[in-house]
DNA sequence: AGATCATGTTGACCGCGTCAACATACACGC
DNA sequence: GCGTGTATGTTGACGCGGTCAACATGATCT
């Protein structure tokens, strides 16, 4: 469970407040994430958490910021392996981004969702996932060079790119799409649709 | 604010309920949106409702029910008037599709989420959700037809686009879009990208 | 050791969803 | 027109959850 010893009061309480969090909303959603079954959970009281977290939400921002990095780092050991071709690299990248999403459902929601976390605006949070999206623009960046995809604002077209993965990975999270289509076989096609689409222009303009 | 009149006790409590949920999740956010605060703002009491659903969730599904019935026939609409080519009628279900999602950003999330709708399963939800779907597998169908996209299985095919264009709007309402990007022309960008995509393939598979 | 700060605990408050008991109005058969 | 039943609405109460204030205690420093 925790790796630190309890060499305070408590321990490292703080780490292991959001650990539990994140185990809880794996386990039961983001429902079951309440205070006072956080500290019950630990040991410790219901308001122990108030003392490293002004309340619920900066709590869920941490925890929200460690999926980020996760995900981050993820991304970055997949595009690592990315053998041969360049155009691989997006290609895992964007399947490793939906697989991520799938075996972390409601971690991954929360991630998103400034109904979950009134506080989007942490400087902390915006700063994770700003550095996924330049992880992406740098990768688009290399298969500009490489003229497997069309030359473009790689930002915006990084973006598009997120959109699709984004997208793919919420409608299958929320049990929007038929659970008898094959996820693996709609998870190539959709990053192959969008590498042809990126490869065929890049730009929008008129 | 009502169109019926209060025949009834206080008239038709029903759709005055559905109605109000509607606007103070536009006006508020989800959050804002309480049993007691319903009642109030419809001059009844905080229980009232409990007479016309059995709980919140079902009232929010309403609400959904309802967001998509409007997109419905807002995508209908704007395919009905995409004049001659056909491959403007996709471009402009894409499009239109993003722009409701940025003119009614808390009711569009209310639509997903099974965080927010524990009943994601009402049968009344998914077949809304379910012509949404189908309408977009019948424009795919048609440019098909018109060899303005590959062959291969619509379905699949509409899930890819509808991830695209769901993505886009997710990550624009959630405010992970940098606000200094063009949002038209990201959008434009976004359906034509999806676009060449499709038109140079279209299945997945090995 | 004593002062001080960090950390944790307990008690209390309030808002919210929800149920049960009670109230009222409309509808319908006589 | 009148009694009766059902649909609709109200009030009171309960329990849960977030949160604050007052208090307790362990750690830290001189």
């Amino acid at each position: 469970m925790a790796e630190r010893a309890r060499t305070y009061h408590h321990g490292d309480l703080r780490a292991a407040l959001v650990d539990e969090a994140a185990a809880m909303i794996s386990e039961g959603g983001a429902a079951s994430v309440t205070m006072r079954a956080i500290g019950g959970r630990l040991g410790v009281s219901r308001a122990a958490p108030y003392r490293h977290f002004p309340d619920k939400a900066a709590l869920l921002v941490a925890v929200a910021v460690e999926g980020f990095r996760r995900l981050d780092r993820r991304l970055g050991a997949s595009v690592g392996e990315a053998r041969r071709s360049n155009v691989e690299r997006l290609r895992r990248m964007g399947e490793e981004y939906v697989r991520f999403a799938l075996e972390h459902p409601a971690h991954y929601r929360l991630m998103w969702g400034k109904e979950a976390i009134a506080r989007q605006e942490e400087p902390e949070l915006r700063e994770a996932a700003g550095a996924l999206l330049e992880q992406l623009v740098r990768v688009i960046e290399l298969h500009q060079k490489a003229g497997e995809i069309a030359p473009g604002d790689p930002r915006s077209q990084a973006y598009v790119a997120w959109s699709a993965v984004h997208g793919l990975a919420s409608l299958l999270i929320e049990g929007q799409i038929d659970p008898n289509v094959d996820v693996e076989a709609l998870i190539r096609e959709t990053t192959q649709t969008l590498l042809d689409g990126m490869r065929a222009r890049g730009t929008a303009g008129e």
